[in-house]
RNA sequence: CGGGGUGUAGCGCAGCCCGGUUAGCGCACCUGCUUUGGGAGCAGGGGGUCGGAGGUUCGAAUCCUCUCACCCCGACCA
């Protein structure tokens, strides 16, 4: 194995892979498109999801778990919905496996199934054939579910959290009385992924309204939050869909009204997965790894003893096990590396793995009464008392959480442009980065575009301004004010 | 699904053209000693149905046929 990854400006997409892989994230599942996540890059997961599970609950959400398996014929009801995923479907076809005469394992075809069962790409159609059954009147509404789980879609091709056969995610499925109050979920929702995004990961996101032709199968509208990667590349990282009563028709949920009428529900869905953690590696890293914001970092602080021998190393353990007390006594998340490599071998493995802050303490440090801190994130280098270190380690990590959202932040603005000509929109398109501009709202000039550049609408911006906008193909005056990149 | 490529130790590869000792190298791994403030050194060691099947031959990693798998590039997706 070679030391270090390839270079971002090299090879970018070389270099992510590298990195997903030499940090230790992820590793390829036997069958193509899969992905095995290893502990340290499920640990990242995890404090995705308790930080996101948190939000949802205090908002009156509750948790709950839908089959994976869902009966074909649910997926014909909603006409789109059908559309949107029919080419990317696992199906169980059969239940049995039997020897065969020359000794092989063989599918048994007596098995097969009446009715196949798809396995879920999401879980709309089996949650609405079960409100069905669960909502009667306005009394039972909002109805407002979540589940955390894995789902399947068949893609062709696959790169490690960012698109793999099978992925984790969260999806909330809501039903509301009225159709305000779903948009209003909706949004509230959209809102929460802009704090687990910005405050959390550390990653800047835009937010706003999909186009048609971007939009959920089944939604009336979609809302997303969309980032900078560190190629100038768009993610779309977190999505949120207002359903209308689409679903509700579909499967014929209705509900009495307080006035004793009757009414289809209106629904919600949204869901973020896996993907964040390609968003995190992609948004923070350099050439020497990761770098993770604290706040979702397995070890905030990691450090690397230095012992020439046995006498140092006793030493040294005795100086650093008071920290280490101290440290988890205040809740921050500290690893010390015993093993074996030497102290140069863990520094480069720890800048891999992106921890926050690295400690390196060594004889010469004991006898100062001193440790050495090394930020991650600008490289800093600096000794640090003792008896300062419990006071200084949370307040530095929280400058590093910053900082790395200022870093990311900076990075966006500086590569979003507003223009003013098509030729200018297609010279930067090609070099990456975002073009704010005019659209003129049709889709026939969405599809061109797309067609020629490989850019594609990644949002209609809340904050948009149309006045005296013309739209950058047709020249016609702008129904919207758009970002368009290129996406992953 | 169209185009290109690769299968030899855990990983990365050489060997193949032109068949011939016991299939080799780097990294990783194991043991021991010396080391440790930016990817340590030396010595010893373990690990292979050469992707699979068939064929040619006295003899196949090497030549022929078939097959399987995977990777990269183009149309869809969180």
């Amino acid at each position: 194995m070679s030391k270090g990854v390839t270079p971002q400006s090299k090879d970018y997409s070389t270099w992510y892979t590298d990195v997903v892989i030499k940090a230790g994230l992820a590793d390829y599942g036997p069958v193509k498109g899969t992905m095995v996540i290893k502990p340290y890059g499920f640990a990242l997961w995890d404090n995705i999801k308790e930080s996101f599970d948190r939000m949802i609950k205090e908002t009156g959400h509750v948790n709950a778990y839908f089959p994976m398996f869902i009966p074909k014929s649910f997926f014909t009801r909603e006409a789109k919905h059908i559309e949107g995923f029919a080419k990317e479907c696992a199906i169980v076809t059969h239940t049995r496996l039997k020897t065969d005469s020359d000794g092989s394992l063989i599918v048994d075809p007596e098995s097969r199934l009446e009715e196949e069962v798809i396995i879920r790409p999401t879980s709309e159609t089996i949650i609405w054939s079960m409100y069905k059954k669960w909502i009667q009147s306005y009394r039972d509404l909002p109805l407002l579910i979540n589940q955390w789980v894995n789902v399947v879609r068949w893609e062709m091709r696959t790169r490690l959290f960012l698109r793999t056969t099978e992925f984790l995610w969260q999806e909330g499925h809501t039903a509301h009385a009225t159709a305000e109050e779903a948009e209003e979920e909706t949004l509230l929702i959209l809102e929460l992924y802009r704090q687990l995004a910005e405050d959390f990961l550390a990653i800047p996101v835009l937010t706003g309204l999909k186009t048609e032709a971007e939009k959920f199968a089944g939604a009336e509208k979609t809302y997303c939050i969309e980032a900078m990667m560190g190629d100038k590349r768009s993610l779309q990282a977190g999505t949120s869909h207002y359903l209308g009563q689409n679903f509700a028709k579909a499967f014929d949920v209705t509900f009495q009204t307080k006035d004793n009428k009757e009414d289809y529900v209106y629904a919600t869905s949204w869901g973020i997965s896996t993907r964040l953690v390609g968003a995190v590696i992609m948004v923070h890293g350099d050439d020497k790894g990761l770098r993770l914001p604290p706040k979702i970092a397995p070890y905030q602080v990691v450090i690397v003893p230095i012992a020439r021998n046995k006498d140092h190393e006793k030493l040294v353990k005795d100086f650093i096990e008071p920290i280490t007390f101290g440290l988890k006594e205040n809740n921050v998340r500290v690893h010390e590396d015993w093993s074996d490599n030497s102290p140069g071998f863990k520094f480069n493995e720890w800048e891999m793995k992106g921890a926050p802050i690295r400690m390196e303490v060594g004889p010469r440090d004991v006898e100062n009464n001193q440790v050495v801190l090394v930020r991650r994130d600008t490289n800093e280098k600096f000794n640090i008392g003792k008896e300062d270190l419990l006071n200084k380690i949370p307040t530095l990590l929280d400058e590093i959480q910053l900082s790395l959202f200022e870093q990311a932040k900076n990075f966006r603005d500086e590569n979003t442009h507003t223009i003013n000509s098509y030729d200018e929109f297609k010279d930067i398109v090609s070099n990456g980065g975002f073009v704010r501009c005019g659209w003129d709202g049709d889709a026939v000039t969405e599809t061109a575009i797309k067609n020629e550049t490989k850019a594609t609408i990644r949002c209609i911006p809340f904050d948009e301004q149309t006045e005296g906008l013309s739209c950058i193909y047709s020249g016609k005056p702008a129904k919207h004010e758009v970002i368009y990149a290129k996406a992953y």
